[in-house]
RNA sequence: CGCGGGAUAGAGCAGCCUGGUAGCUCGUUGGGCUCAUAACCCAAAGGUCAUUGGUUCAAAUCCAUUUCCCGCAA
């Protein structure tokens, strides 16, 4: 690329629209190489016990750079002001609202949006936490034109990694993110020049991931022991798989897959106790929980959580709900 | 003022209700046993019981205060 390109780049307005952390790598690259023009994200939110509101990473970019950070409550009905901007191109990633069509319409070159899945797979707001979950062996970044459907738009590029069975949703996270960002960088010339491909997306493959409910993080020792370690680790760092213990709640950090089957004890059931943590029957086997979190304490190695229960009487036999 | 749990040795906990010399499981260090060991046995070190004040002959324990940590909910 040479400097005349670069001073055309520059020209180009782009408006970004993105959330959380997971955008940041991506619109850091969009402002280094092409400059941004404002940046839409969420408002505000008032965060922890403490109630303080606290602004989206993608904002704090923004006034790091000191760029125009819009934040409409409904985009739905706020969206004039960036209509007046006259955007040549917007770029969403991980917004969380629905983008009208009136602003889908309104840039030359479109409305595109990097989506962490193999579209038309995992449609929708958790894609990284289902894919490993689901049990996935691989997953990736789509980057595609946006239309009135959720992740429904064609798709323009893709590119995807194995899944691996050390990785948790925040390796994960942190993986796609870059790959995005990547992605993005790479695709973004033919996109510019119209030279890019566009493709329709097989409706009758597209599987949806929602967001995480509540009862997506209570662990169910009836399902397979791969399924329970997939979905720990699906949910690590956040927000976390738990279960009931002694009536309290305890979140389960991580796990490895255990070797014992005794079909004669219920699924739930404490059978074991390691060096590095303590055997759980599943339908077809054992998980042994290996980082937990009781209700009100920080995390810890499951062996501190071994050592402080011994002395209120032995962990085996005991059942988690 | 959204609801709730917690702070006791390096870690995780018990003791608090019914005040009276601080305990458990680990870890650490030293010793022993063993061909050997992360196993077993013995021993030791390590705590102003989060802060401040009050009640009391006496407070980890009862009362009040402050700070910090966390779960839920949003």
């Amino acid at each position: 690329m040479n400097i005349e390109d670069i001073e055309i780049n520059k020209e180009l307005k782009i408006v970004f629209m993105g959330t959380p952390d997971f955008a940041v790598p991506i619109l850091e690259a969009l402002i280094d190489k092409y400059g941004v023009r404002a940046i839409v994200t969420q408002p505000d939110k008032e965060v922890g016990r403490e109630r303080i509101l606290k602004p989206t990473p993608i904002k704090e970019v923004g006034i790091k750079h000191t760029i125009l950070v819009l934040q409409p409550k409904k985009i739905k009905e706020e969206y004039a002001e960036i209509v007046a901007l006259e955007p040549d191109l917007i770029v969403t990633c991980a917004y969380g609202q629905i983008i009208p069509k009136e602003l889908l319409e309104c840039p030359r070159l479109g409305c595109i949006n990097v989506h962490a899945s193999l579209l038309p797979k995992l449609r929708g707001g958790a894609p990284i936490h289902r894919a490993i979950i689901n049990g996935f062996s691989k997953t990736g970044i789509t980057i595609m034109y946006m239309n009135e459907g959720m992740d429904k738009g064609d798709i323009i590029t893709q590119r995807e990694i194995p899944i691996e069975d050390t990785d948790t949703a925040e390796t994960l996270h942190d993986k796609l993110s870059i790959l995005g960002r990547d992605l993005l960088m790479d695709t973004l010339p033919s996109i510019i020049d119209g030279t890019n491909t566009r493709t329709k997306q097989e409706e009758a493959e597209a599987t949806y991931g929602f967001n995480i409910s509540r009862e997506d993080e209570h662990i169910d020792f009836s399902k397979t022991t791969r399924q329970v370690f997939n979905q720990i680790r699906g949910l690590n760092s956040w927000p976390g798989a738990y279960t009931i213990y002694e009536g309290k709640i305890l979140k389960v950090w991580a796990s490895r897959i255990g070797s014992n089957y005794d079909p004669i004890k219920n699924n739930g059931e404490i059978i074991n106790t390691y060096d590095d943590g303590f055997g759980v029957k599943t339908s077809n086997g054992e998980i042994v929980i290996t980082m937990v979190q009781p209700e009100g304490k920080k995390k810890m190695p499951a062996i501190d959580f071994i050592n402080g229960e011994r002395n209120k009487g032995s962990m085996i036999g005991k059942i988690l709900r």
